[in-house]
DNA sequence: GAGTGGTCTAGACCACCCC
DNA sequence: GGGTGGTCTAGACCACTCT
């Protein structure tokens, strides 16, 4: 492969081979958690040397899209995978030591999409959505209530029924039963004061100072998929952030 | 040079020279701001390849203390440059358009380091801290008032009136003055009802809603250098942060 | 031992910056 | 034109995993 001679603006080689190796994971040649072939299998596909191909995949790596196990292969990062499970949840315990959390799912419903949901989600005006809400518990305790809505034309015949027979996180399901990988995520952080029915859910007086956690999720391409709006009590807990 | 040969686990040679250019940097041999040799000199000084010097540099770069500028050359990082001038602060305006900071400083005092800071800082039973209190506006609002406490054997004789003399941020300060160059931090977030002082500062009604921000800062080799708490108003304005 | 990713080298050439 | 970082190659060898 050369590279093309009449781009006006220079674009490395490695990046055409992370855009092809994007091509293939979203067309589902390789699915989560499976591996990807060799680096020398794929520099022979390309016709470039292993060294490009390993920048490439090193990228790809860094942005948590591969994942790579020395001896063993690269291979198609997953939300399923325990490292990953939570992979974007911040809010941990004081303490420090991580408790398993517990889903409670309710309040589904379809309808027009509208507001600053559909904005996030870059909707066309009449596009539908799904919209449901979830308690998240940290040892029996509830801490988070969450607003979330989807984009309807990529989760067709989702039940509230499924996600709670699902178990694992939300993200998991989405890339599980829907085939929709979740790559990162922009967060916008408030304080605000518990309304009536976020102090009913979170079992708090009305008034307490909530953290509110405004998200949106995107899949490959950068395309927005979800929007949130979380509740959080941070007494026992807080949300975490590293920066560098 | 060779790898050492009885190193019980495998250590790279690129991340020895990553501590070789720790090492320069920590003694002020390049200093913040300046160019460090190039790649090819490095190569030849550490007699190794000009490829594992790169990746040593790549490695810095991508943690933002050294920075690649191509043609010209590699440089130290420094909170002076405008690009880093606030590479801390996640705090932004709805609209997401930057308005430059004022900051009002206020109550110095220096005393023996106790509680919550000192245990973050790992100060000994009875080490001396700098503490000081900073209002940060925003269009001439204020809209954060911080309580910073600093380990005050790194930041001798330090003033108040040097600090609002200067005009740039807290660690551009700390960098141009003491020659403390912050790395990186950790932030805990939490929702906090306003107090008395705090509803003043902030000219806010006491019980508002606020964002409670604690940050560990650190500085070459991992060293608590900085704590702080800090108390937003996010009325109008949010914490950002990108997940992935 | 075979296969995978990880390191290291040496050299060629390209893009960018400044003189 | 000369220097710097950036890309790409080809090949050797090492560390890790599994059979």
């Amino acid at each position: 492969m050369k590279k093309s001679a009449a781009t006006p603006s220079f674009r490395p080689l490695y990046e055409q081979i992370k855009v092809l190796l994007t091509r293939s994971l979203v067309s589902g040649e390789w699915k989560p958690g499976e591996a990807i072939p060799s680096e020398l299998e794929l520099a022979s596909r390309f016709r470039v040397s292993q060294g490009t191909v390993r920048k490439a995949i090193d990228e790809l790596a860094s942005e948590h899209i591969l994942m790579r196990r020395q001896g063993k292969g690269t291979y198609v990062a997953s939300h399923n995978e325990p490292s990953y499970q939570y992979r974007f949840l911040r809010v941990i315990p004081d303490s420090g030591e991580k408790v398993a959390p517990r889903n409670l799912f309710f309040g589904l419903e379809r309808h027009k999409g509208a507001g600053e949901p559909a904005r996030a989600l870059r909707l066309k005006a009449g596009a539908s959505v799904i919209a449901f809400k979830r308690v998240m518990s940290f040892g029996g305790r509830p801490l988070i209530l969450d607003d979330i809505v989807l984009d309807a034309s990529l989760f067709p015949g989702l039940t509230l029924a499924e996600l709670e027979e699902f178990g694992g996180s939300v993200y998991s399901f989405y890339e599980t039963v829907f085939g929709i990988r979740m790559i990162r995520a922009e967060e916008w952080l408030r304080a605000v004061s518990a309304d009536g029915v976020a102090a009913t859910h979170l079992k708090v007086a009305p008034g307490t100072a909530l953290l509110s956690v405004d998200r949106i999720a995107f899949t490959y391409g950068d395309k927005p998929v979800e929007w949130r709006r979380g509740l959080c009590v941070t007494d026992g807990y807080a949300y975490f952030n590293e920066l560098s």
